[in-house]
DNA sequence: CTGAAAGCGCTAACAG
DNA sequence: CTGTTAGCGCTTTCAG
């Protein structure tokens, strides 16, 4: 492998000013430039990154730790922020925490050890306790994204607490009274964010929640499916049901397929998180939609401003969604 | 930031025996181990895997160029490939090529410079003449996914050829006979083979491909519905129609929508690339599913051979499709 | 069983 | 405008 002295070496020159024509960081003659070019030219040099990042000291390379891979929301985020990143000429490491604090100390932990310049983390539940303070400890800017901690650092996620209001405040205009909801895993603030807008809604015309109508779904298609067929086969079936995320989505429209019911016939159906299909077959979803370029782009300009060095208050950015309404809610 | 040389300087050591008691490299007095593992502990010192890449020669990082990471095929792939490598002790990193030579090149060039251990990639149309070659010239390990290219390295993807033909005969078989297909991006193997087995199932029934039955959707959504409603609403309408992976699946079904026709009265409808939801909505798509985890994990697996340095003829691996027959093609 | 010492390939003062 | 010289933090012979 050719090194930068083999170059240095073929074009008469130092090292050094290989280096400084390779980072544009220093004027070089014109004509030195274009001999040390050659050189490069001639033996098909690569600069080693792994040295220059050592010697120093930034690798140029960002880390994100995602909850699911396979979840198209995450998935989408995750092409969102390389895009922002690869733009600003950053690299993207990524790791799978499968949502379990466990993982997500083994991906950061990894993460950290490749010092990476900054690092992008969807915490997990419990990251507060164990992921987030060895980030902090070791100075790494980071910025949370998707949920938020009670910590003092930047993060940027959608709208929640609105969203799922509104979504609920929608079927209660719509004359139904017994609305079931189906929630995500417990301890991570969107989870929490978005049942408190479907409490509040229900709280601000007067309607009591039944725990009965409250369901785990655990953001998870299968345990999302049990529920709501468990529920809808029961003497206490609601008439409206709001789905608190894709993977639930799916797995609530299995159930409801799988008794025979239909939306919106038998159930109105309103959900969070859109579909590239939402609109495509029938019943075509009622559903509010992140806009998750924004979310990603926001989180790397973020995280870029904190490793170059700017200094700001910890910043909490909330980006709208969008409701799309079409007929699953039982509208015309 | 905490040194190897601190700690050594703590427990009373060399740095070299802590690098030993770290990597379990050489027999360690138990006494000596525990004094370093206490000075590990009591200044939380994290190894810097930059230096220790320098060093060693290895960075135990693995790169992966793919097409789209917005495509959920591609989103799983990544899925899994990440999985296959994190279990390995290995972590990747991601480049997004657009399916564009260009990217790539920008892609796998920084992959490069970064001397990951190996590389991943999916080749995009043109690869073989500026990408490949580049990869190859540094002796980086190298398997290509998803798609192949006429040369010696390893490659694994999907059945194209036989799941194609078997999706365009079962439509034969059912009595049809104007049978149009959306074939992908031109210049990449998938494409082609895909489009042969559609040439050689109509072939093998004695009917004529008819050129205006064959859409270019370029794997791209908004093509293959401009495409296809052009089609379906001419003079020429076929019978059926034969999609040739989810992007353009996703467009067909837009515009069949969109003009009002039903499937599978009006048109009877296969696909190649399969969906969570296909089952769910009517019509419940007949399709070929891949088996993602296989191809991920097989590519995983024949790269890590490479980079331990195992020497064995180049292999070609086609992981065989799934057909899940619903309703979508006009059967009971 | 342990330490000394020579790099890995590059950057960045510093000096000229 | 360019070269010299220290490192960056670790691995790994080679001695002992």
């Amino acid at each position: 492998m050719t090194t930068m002295g083999d170059v240095a070496r073929i074009a008469g020159v130092s090292a050094s000013t290989v280096s400084h024509v390779l980072n544009g960081t220093r004027k070089v003659n014109t004509a030195t430039r274009l001999r040390v070019e050659a050189a490069i030219e001639e033996t098909g040099y690569r600069r080693n990154v792994v040295a220059r990042s050592l010697a120093a000291g930034r690798t140029h390379t960002v880390g994100l730790s995602i909850s699911a891979l396979t979840n198209p929301y995450f998935a989408s985020l995750v092409h969102a922020v390389e895009r922002a990143l690869s733009e600003a000429g950053y690299v993207l490491i990524v790791g799978d925490s499968h949502d379990d604090v466990g993982s997500e100390k083994r991906v950061t932990d990894s993460l950290l050890d490749r010092k990476v310049d900054g690092m992008i983390v969807a915490p997990a539940a419990g990251s507060e306790r164990v992921t987030i303070p060895e980030i902090t400890r070791t100075g790494t800017p980071l910025v949370l994204i998707d949920r938020g901690i009670d910590i003092g650092c930047d993060q940027v996620g959608p709208e929640n607490f609105s969203a799922a209001r509104s979504l609920t405040e929608h079927l209660i205009e719509l004359g139904h009274h017994q609305i079931a909801v189906v929630r995500g895993l417990s301890g991570i603030s969107s989870t929490t964010e978005r049942f408190d807008g479907y409490c509040t809604a229900l709280a601000d015309h007067g309607i009591a929640v039944d725990a009965a109508l409250v369901l785990d779904g655990e953001s998870n298609t299968d345990v999302a499916e049990r529920e709501v067929r468990s529920l809808m086969s029961s003497a206490n079936r609601p008439t409206a049901l709001v789905s608190l995320n894709n993977a639930m989505t799916i797995g609530s429209l299995k159930a409801v397929r799988a008794l025979g019911l239909s939306i919106p016939s038998d159930l109105a159906f309103v959900c969070y998180d859109d579909f590239e299909w939402s609109n495509l077959f029938e019943p075509r979803l009622s559903a509010a939609a992140q806009d998750v370029e924004t979310i990603g782009a926001m989180a790397v300009e973020l995280l870029l401003r904190r490793i170059r060095g700017e200094e700001f208050a910890p910043q909490q950015i909330r980006i709208p969604t969008t409701f799309h309404h079409r007929n699953s809610c039982g509208c015309a």
